[in-house]
Formats: C-alpha cells, sequence, structure tokens
DNA sequence: CGGATGCATGACAGTTCTGTGACAAAGACC
DNA sequence: GGTCTTTGTCACAGAACTGTCATGCATCCG
C-alpha cells in the first residue's frame, strides 16, 4: 500500500489485515516501487496525491515492469481522475472513504482475474497402486483391465479414492455419495462388498478398500 | 448487455458504440445467457434488477462456464449488494448514473487484464481410430468413407468426438447439442441409438460409441 | 465367558435404466 | 401442392441396479 496520510495508512492497513491480508505499507511512491522491486506484492494499493512521484506517474511505473494489480484509492471522485488512472495502468479506483468489505471484495475479484488459470480441475486419473481411476472418463482399471461398475459403485470409489489415506464415515459417504442427509448406513456397507466382489483379488481379506472398525472405511495410500 | 430498462438500454449502447464498441443488447437474464452462448461476447454488462433470473444468479450462471468478464451496472449503492455481485464472480460494480468515460475506461482496463482468449480453435479432423470428425467441414469419413448424418447426429458426434475419452451426461448432451436446459433424456437416447446405426459396424454391440450405465455416454479414445 | 456391538454377505422384490420400433409434426425440396 | 427427411414423443420389454432384511461371524467389553 502506497498511502501518505498516516491515518488512513494505518486504518486501511488494519482493516485489511483483519480480513487476512498481510500487508505491507510505504508513505512515498519512491519506497513503494523500491519495496515492490524487492519484494513483489500481490496487489498494489496506492493513492493518487503523493509527495514527490504522484500516483500517476508511480502506477505508469509499476506497470512498466510489472503485472501486478493495482487499485486506486482517492478522495478524488472526478471522472477525469478515474479515466486517467485507469489509463495509466490501474485495474481499479474507489473513492474513499472506503467500505472495507467492498475493498476486500474487489482484491478478491482482481486475485481470481490475475491468477494463473485455475487449478481446480481434478487430475484425470488416481493411481492407487494397480487401480487406476479416471472420475471424467467413468472407468476404472485394475492392473490395466477395465472393470464394469455400476453408478454407485463407481462414485463411492471416486469418492474414496480422492481421499485415498483417509477415512471416510458412513455418515460422509452417505452424503457425498448418496447426497442423502440420513439413511441407513448398512446401506453403505452393501456398496462396499459389491466394490470389493470386483476391486479386490481376495473379497474376503481387502487390500485395496479396507474397514477401519468404529470410523468408517479406507483405501490406504 | 443486459439490462431491463429500454431507456437505459438504448442510452447505453449508443453511449458504448460511440466509444467504438459493438454492442448487442437482451432485456432479460435468460436472453442475453442464451446470447452468449451462442455467440460470445468479449465483456458482458449486466444489470442487477432483472425480471425472471436476476442479476447474480445470472452472473453464476455465466461463471459456470465461461471467463468473460462481468461488470455490473446497478442503481444500488449498497456495499452488501457490491460485495455479493463480486463475490458472485463479478470484475466490476459501478452504480448508476454511470459516466461513459469512466465506463468505457474500466472496460478498456478489463480487457488488458481478461486473459488472452482460451485456445478453443479445434482442430479441422478430430480422428477415433478409423473414424474421422471433421467439425469445420461438416463431414464425417468412416474408413475413408464419408457418411450422411443429420444435422443433430451431427452436432451429437462432434460434441461426443471433442471429448472422446470422457462421459458426458445426457444433461450434458442436451445442453450442448440442444441447447436445452431441461428435456426429456429419452431424446438422446434416440439419436444416439440412431447415431450408431451409421457409425458401428454392429449396432447391436457398439464398439465406438458406448453406453456408461447411470453416467451417459462416450466415445473411446 | 456371556452379551453386545459392528461388520459381511446372500437373497429378493421393486425400481430404474436403456434400446428400439412406431408415429405424428415440422421442415426441406422440387 | 406433394413427397421425402428429419425430429421429438411415447410405450414397452428386458436388463441392470438398488435398498432392505435376515443371518452369521468377528471383535470388543465388563
Amino acid at each position: 500500500m502506497i498511502e501518505d496520510d498516516d491515518r488512513i495508512r494505518l486504518a486501511l492497513t488494519l482493516a485489511l489485515e483483519d480480513e487476512g491480508y498481510t500487508v505491507r505499507a510505504a508513505a512515498t511512491a519512491e519506497e513503494g516501487l523500491l519495496g515492490q522491486r524487492r519484494e513483489p506484492a500481490d496487489i498494489v494499493l496506492v493513492d493518487l496525491m503523493l509527495p514527490g512521484i504522484d500516483g500517476f506517474q508511480c502506477i505508469r511505473e509499476l506497470r512498466r515492469t510489472d503485472d501486478v494489480p493495482v487499485v486506486v484509492i482517492s478522495a478524488r471522485d472526478d471522472t477525469h481522475d478515474i479515466v486517467a488512472a485507469l489509463e495509466a495502468g490501474a485495474d481499479d479506483y474507489l473513492v474513499k472513504p472506503v467500505a472495507t468489505k467492498e475493498l476486500s471484495a474487489r482484491l478478491r475479484a482482481l486475485q481470481r482475474r490475475a491468477r494463473p488459470p485455475a487449478q481446480t480441475a481434478q487430475p484425470d486419473e488416481l493411481a492407487l497402486g494397480d487401480l487406476a481411476v479416471r472420475p471424467l472418463a467413468g472407468e476404472v482399471l485394475l492392473r490395466g483391465e477395465q472393470l464394469t461398475l455400476t453408478r454407485t459403485e463407481f462414485r463411492l470409489l471416486c469418492e474414496l479414492a480422492e481421499h485415498a489415506g483417509q477415512v471416510l464415515s458412513r455418515q460422509q459417504l452417505l452424503q457425498r455419495v448418496w447426497e442423502y442427509d440420513f439413511g441407513d448406513e448398512r446401506l453403505v456397507d452393501v456398496h462396499v462388498g459389491r466394490l470389493r466382489q470386483k476391486i479386490e483379488d481376495n473379497p474376503g481379506t481387502p487390500q485395496r478398500l479396507v474397514t477401519v472398525r468404529g470410523l468408517g472405511y479406507k483405501m490406504p495410500r
């Protein structure tokens, strides 16, 4: 944050830290630019009216080398200033006094936009030893051979495989696989049993899908 | 632009066209969403108070499938609304009345920031074993011989071929091939059946377009 | 050691899923 | 106007799947 007014700087810093951000503050553009070069921040907040290098120049200077999102926070609400700041390279412009919640929401929106393509896509394949689960393809391969599972079995297996190494309770499984909020937990047992018939070499002594007595089931990593 | 007030819609459209933008306007979220799916715009402007699907829902719906920048233009200046809209996925929020110059500057800032248009350019030909699908040419070749498909069959095949190896649910197919958001899933079955008559050597035991019971259909890679 | 609890499994009846043939409406073409 | 295609809806039959239950074994606890 580059802001020359001590009180505002302190207030904003505290407010943002409250929202979970880590803030580094500077009172002048020179100081701020240096800081950003030394240790780049994820977002830069900048006031327009600064002693020395002013906000507009500061933004241009930032933009020369850096793609960091820049948010202007200014007391001036003149359209001309807003346009100038945006043209200089700012990503957003807020007029003081700013509502912390709004600032925070706008920062999140910017981060969303700036971040490299979201890593939300689940991997194509979950491998557990010689068992390969492909959620998107709707396939399960055991030692390279494709298995025929029913929908329930498949979803159950996906859920367990996705959390390999963790115990999942019958309740959790009912919720995630069946989307039941209540229901008979025996139901899970039955389907685990059916699944074992297909994925275990020896269903009597399960290796891949084990019971954790009193807690639930898990697939060892 | 999605805006239900005729006068505002017209005024904004003219103002933006003056700035050099090409504008497509819709009066309802339904209409706008459909338009965006048909022919994606570079930026979406949306009002919050809309008849039917409201602005928030509309943003969420857009975000489900699309990474397009979304700007909210609303008469409501309540922080709560602003935060909600941004959380829903909007990139910016302007309070009416908006200064055209500011809007224009903010749109440019967003375009600058927007990810380069996804590489959706599809290859000329999708090859799946001895089946070749040419989406652009509108042809399908089976062992070099051209098949005669109806339009629906062709689009269905393209959709499945494009996602070869992935299961597509009947719902997904209805949405992508028929652009239905609801509808009878049996319809998909029937057309899959008809398509099989043409692309399978032995329609009784499908090899190229297989059923994944409980999940949908897919073409194996 | 007896009782209680947790778990596995086989049987079964009801439900759901899928492929298909028939058919009418809508559209394309001449 | 007439003909041929294409589409969407429906009904039906067989196959596959699901949830429930009863039974029996294993494990835990006092």
